[in-house]
Parts: C-alpha cells; structure tokens; sequence
DNA sequence: TATTGTTATACTCTATAACTATA
DNA sequence: TATAGTTATAGAGTATAACAATA
C-alpha cells in the first residue's frame, strides 16, 4: 500500500533560502548554534569556550594569562572575567611568576575532577552531533576546518 | 645558500593543544570567529546574522515574523528588537498581514540597494577566507556543514 | 484556547580605554 | 618605554515570562 508524502503544514513551508545555503559563512554560524545549543543542554556546569579553556591550561599548566587570551584569540581584560568566575568556582589557582607581572594559571584538584567528567559528556556530544557523518567524513571535516583555520 | 627557519619568540611558543583539535566543535567555533571577525571588518554595514535575515526577507518577500524567527532559529521575541533596528533603518518595512496578528515583511528600495551592495562584499570575503580552499574542498565543506545541521 | 507580536528584564560573551605594578 | 594584569564601561546577541490583540 503506497503512502503519501506527508504534506508540508501550511502554516510552514520551509523558506527559499537564496543564495544563503552556498556561503560557508552562513553554514558554519548555523552549525555552530545547533552545536552549541546541544553542548549547553547537555553539559551544563560550562560553556564550549570556557571548556577549551581548561582543557588548555591542563594541557599547558603555568600558562601566563596573556599566553592564554593569545592563544584563545581574546582580548587580556576579557580573560580577568572569564578566569575570576572558573576561580571563584574552585576550578583554577593564579600563581604569581618569578616575573612578578604574570600570573601562572593552573586547574586545582576539583578543576580536573571537574574536566574529567566533562570530556566524557563532551565525547558523548560530538559522537550526538556528529551521528549523520561517517568516521571518514568527521576526519574530512575537522582537516578542512583546519585548513580554513589554523591554529 | 640556507636560512634557518624563523624561531618561535621565546615568550610566544604554541601552546599545546591536549584534545581541543580533535573536537568539531572546537574547530567549528574558532573557524567560525575568525570568519566572523573578517566579515565584520569588511562589511560594517551589517552583521553575519543581519545580511543573512535580509536575504531570506528577499527570498521570501512577505514572510512573517515568526516564520522568520523560526527558519533562523531564534526566538520570537528575539526577532521583534532585530527587525525594530533594521526597520529604522530604512531597510525593510512591517505590513499588516489579512491575519491581522501577522506582519508581511518586506525589503524597501534602500534594503534592496543595500542588500545588492553587501552581497558584493559578502563574496570578496567568502573568496578571502576560503583562499586556503580548493573549489573541491569548499564544495565538501558546504556538503559537510550541511550534513551536520540541515536547513 | 492558541498564536502573533510585543515589552520588560536579564544573562553571556566580547571589546576598548585607561589605570597599576613591574620589567 | 613596554608588558601583564586589572577595572569600568559598553555593545552585541540571545532567552524567558507575561501581556494585548486576534484567530
């Protein structure tokens, strides 16, 4: 017995979307909200951003605050704010450097407890929203990605 | 004759990256504000978001605000402060639709003058940072952004 | 009752400019 | 002079909750 295609609901017929769908721009900010949105409803205790950055400090622990901003492409005063919260959580120690200008960061015991679990729920995101790609098409897309920019 | 390769400043090694390269969603995100910072400044005019929302407003010439606010994944309320600003700027303009709880949108000649303007724009910076891509590259790009977040 | 547009409010992420301590 | 961290401030961009008009 042939069923029909469902019928679009009146009320919304998908938009014509123009050029739109050939800009990588238009394409790459629209993944990135539904990464984004699937990342805030599943983990909770941070942001994408601030995740990277712990990530980072545990892979470069000591790092200068300057380093760090430099490295994340943000701006040094934006970085006080972002590290006073993830410090007041417990997550992170500032250390004062031999140069006495610096502050080296390190994450605190809690802080790796803490990165821990959530690299297991941010495994559990990528293999969610990575579900329609292949293992070949994740590796593609992630080397284009690279190439679009490096580190 | 030979030349030594540039060193690293000594107060500016790459920082180790630990997992963050391996994350689409790392890599989407700082693709994704490069991309942004570039388009922001070669087109002042508009955000990435604002261009795009007039283009689906061209490719949908009456398109009510909510459907709007639903093809881009916004809230509806969201939508009201966007379309205020783009409004008074003489860019597009609200009619009242035969469901008189609807506003029909509409590009004015300004919108349209604009829109034609920052699309010109738009390519010079979709050519800029896509310079590291091959044609074949770009196109699997778009075809993997796609799979990963269809319209 | 349900939907559309709206307002009031708040939160996150980010930048710029000017300050201070140190080099 | 130059650099690291800081503060004050501002501006996007977004969401939630509650409301009026209309269906």
């Amino acid at each position: 017995m042939k069923r029909r295609a469902p019928e679009p609901r009146p009320t919304a017929p998908r938009l014509a979307q123009g050029e739109l769908s050939d800009l990588i721009g238009y394409r790459l900010r629209r993944a990135q909200q539904e990464l984004f949105r699937d990342f805030a409803a599943s983990i909770p205790d941070l942001s994408p951003g601030r995740a990277g950055l712990l990530m980072l400090i545990e892979a470069n622990p000591g790092v200068t605050q300057s380093r760090l901003a430099q490295a994340m492409a943000l701006d040094r005063s934006t970085m006080v704010g972002v590290l006073d919260a993830l410090e007041s959580r417990g997550w992170l120690e500032r250390r004062k450097g031999s140069d006495r200008r610096t502050n080296g960061l390190w994450l605190t015991r809690g802080g790796r407890l803490l990165l821990a679990r959530v690299k297991r729920r941010i495994a559990d995101h990528e293999a969610r929203v990575t579900a329609r790609l292949t293992g070949a098409e994740r590796a593609r897309l992630l080397m284009l990605l690279g190439k679009l920019c490096p580190d």
